[in-house]
DNA sequence: TCTTAAATATGATTTTTGTCATATATTTTT
DNA sequence: AAAAATATATGACAAAAATCATATTTAAGA
């Protein structure tokens, strides 16, 4: 459902989330340990987003990511979409082109509803949300 | 969420509900070719259900694969199980080691019943359900 | 202005997944 | 018993995803 890469992608927005902002930016180096992710690999990430305004990021000495109140109002959705693209997520789950209510693969009666769901939720819950529910310890970020 | 390769082993197999039996063998070439899958990919995957009795098959001429009424009562879930393993369907959303309500990862709560409302769906329906759904014209297989 | 610390761009390498090819074993027919 | 038609086993190859490496650009501070 959602690649390696959203997953690490998540992860990482999450942390800046929770523990930079714009007086406090993060070197690469400082989120890949504690989200225990490769530092090579979400720098690469970290730029797609960047790239898409998903997160903010400034170079040089004291540069860092952050994100600004403007950025933690993204939806999840939307990191998943610039990393892992919009198809994945509403593709058929028998890869027919078209997939629609007046020409269902056999599948999608069974599914389809709960996979709407998901995407609703993923589209209307924000970055802030999550983090919100971390501070208040209803759900744990891994080490 | 479902392979590539899982996809076509369900496309595969409903093809055998709907047109094979005991006394009406099918060969790979002639399933091959209707479900839009490489023929000797999807004889490989064939094999793999095979060998684990999904589907059944008889070698020789006047061999192929077909479906028994046992055959049929197999899950959806089944199938895919012997795919694509069970790991990926069950796996927390941001891989977290384990995935319960007791250490839930932001985004358990958000979608974990939609995902298990699908694993439910999956492992309730049946080969011989879906088969009758497209027997009545409720839902179509692609040619 | 020079040095340094950071992100950025680019692309090489490895691993996984998907695809293709071929030699072998089994069953039926003659 | 031999020949033919089929699935089976095995592995080679290709494409995509994940991972790693490095040279460049930018900003801060001395
Ligand atoms: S047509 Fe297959 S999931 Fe909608
Ligand atoms: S803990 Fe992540 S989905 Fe359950």
């Amino acid at each position: 459902m959602l690649s390696n890469s959203s997953k690490y992608a998540i992860k990482a927005v999450l942390f800046l989330a929770l523990n930079s902002s714009e007086e406090n930016k993060i070197r690469v180096k400082e989120i890949a340990e504690p989200i225990n992710v490769p530092q090579a690999y979400i720098a690469k990430l970290l730029q797609d987003l960047s790239r898409e305004n998903i997160i903010s990021s400034l170079r040089g000495p004291k540069g860092g990511f952050y994100l600004t109140n403007e950025n933690k109002n993204n939806s999840i959705l939307n990191i998943i979409v610039v990393i892992d693209g919009d198809k994945k997520l509403k593709a058929c789950m028998l890869s027919l082109d078209k997939c629609n209510e007046t020409n269902p693969c056999p599948l999608h009666d069974m599914l389809n509803n709960s996979r709407d769901e998901i995407l609703k939720k993923l589209k209307h819950k924000t970055i802030k949300d999550l983090a919100l529910s971390v501070k208040l310890g209803k759900s744990f970020l891994p080490l």
